[in-house]
DNA sequence: TGATCGGCTTGATTATGATCAATTGGAGAT
DNA sequence: ATCTCCAATTGATCATAATCAAGCCGATCA
């Protein structure tokens, strides 16, 4: 329950809390607990009150809507990612639930604490605010991709995403069931089969959750990433700065820290 | 050139500004200036560097996406709205392009001294935070919208969010051309058409722009509107508290006030 | 080893939306 | 008044994605 603080460290290290003053940072995990959740839980509800602001250290959780029995995935979150920031920030209820797809270390912190830890220190006020730009840039190149690109084009730069991102040369590992993937996609898994299939002819070959991208200049001719859209044209030059706040959401949402 | 005060009255009682201390709002304005644009007019294109805020005073403007030759709508403004916040505040390049519908007066505040700002004030970046924790959840509802529902019913819980928000009785008037509005929806303007033929069923009349729901009860039963995608089951309780600083961009994103 | 379960795939069909083409109809210009 | 332009509509066709229905395969477990 008390924080390892090697997990302290990392907490800290976050972009959101590394302005905040000492103080301030001490008062925000002060009230607030580390806990183990197992696969499947249910963090939140849609629609429930938010009492806490959730940073997930280990492990892997996924945000969710709903409407008229019908589910969709918004975004896979990564440790380290802070998530559900937006309806603290407005003490308002979720518009989303949140779940967890793996065994996961969570850390939550008091909202109340983090409103009042905000009007106290302008720093971290700032700091959330550039953590929200981030959250909500990162929102509007799920929309785009969304509207603007089919099934197979999201797929592809997804790919294309997650192989630059995980950098083990041309391959890469889904992170989490084909299913999610799909829903996150925003298609069934059914077509999220097909659209595999399709990308056979360009040189893509799955195994199982491994993928190999054998010709990636064939699958970019297809994909036409676009650094208004996919997050993965790493600006090699200074990773470090503040461009680097912005949430490697990426269309796809893999990385997003939401909410 | 230099606003006049009826206009800096109607700036200074926006949620982003009422908080901040008077000497942080003058020098916002100071900097600030104020400009007439013909319909049309491209304030700002995806992928420029984003040197000021804006802020909506009269007219009508859009906020619009594009890949591959394809074009979408995000969002259409009304005034008083601010839009590119999120971009100003991480001092990023635009992921929208924002457009003039209509002639429009629009405040142009310094990037920079929006910044300053919000490190000097600490009250001005709460204001800040909270304002883009709206966009962001203005955001969310869009995804869910379109992730989650059909086009008619997209179109469904859009006219009927217009209708409550123009309080004209069972009549709307579009505020703008059909082919915004199918982009806002996510359609092309011939699948908008036959939307609302299909809506002819369930009691819409459209005479040109103006549209009239005849049978809301029915209407609602195909719409299924949701607090947690549509803004307009309107709080009748306490429309002055916080909650109503949830920008009503509505999944539809008619008043957002975005990026 | 064999049985079972669930995730994934595949095929066939249907539904939904996009595209292409033609026409209508209204606003503004001559 | 007529012409012109363009948004909007309508119809026909095509493309894309969802649904329904088996089947397959690998993991788990008795």
């Amino acid at each position: 329950m008390p924080m390892r603080s090697v997990d302290v460290e990392r907490v800290r290290a976050l972009p959101l809390f590394r302005t905040a003053s000492a103080r301030t940072f001490d008062n925000l995990i002060a009230g607030g607990f580390l806990q183990k959740f197992p696969a499947g839980t249910t963090l939140l509800m849609e629609g429930d009150p938010v009492d806490f602001l959730y940073v997930l250290i280990e492990g892997l959780a996924e945000l969710q809507g709903t409407w008229n029995d019908k589910e969709t995935t918004l975004a896979v979150l990564r440790p380290v990612s802070t998530f559900i920031l937006a309806a603290v920030v407005l003490d308002a209820d979720a518009l989303m639930t949140a779940r967890t797809i793996e065994r996961s270390d969570i850390l939550m912190i008091s909202g109340e604490a983090v409103r009042r830890a905000m009007k106290e220190d302008a720093a971290f006020a700032v700091a959330v605010a550039e953590e929200l730009s981030g959250c909500y840039r990162g929102l509007v190149r799920t929309v785009k991709n969304q509207k603007l690109r089919g099934a197979s084009e999201r797929l592809a730069n997804y790919l294309l995403a997650e192989q630059v991102s995980q950098d083990r040369g041309p391959s890469l590992v889904l992170p989490h069931e084909k299913r999610v993937l799909a829903s996150l996609l925003g298609m069934t898994p059914e077509n999220l089969s097909r659209a595999f299939a399709n990308l056979a002819d360009y040189g893509v070959v799955v195994s199982g959750p491994e993928v190999t991208i054998l010709r990636p200049t064939v699958l970019e001719r297809l994909a036409k990433p676009d650094r208004l859209i996919d997050s993965h044209l790493q600006p090699s030059a200074a990773r470090a700065g503040m461009a680097d706040r912005e949430c490697r959401a990426s269309a796809a949402g893999t990385i997003a820290a939401l909410n």
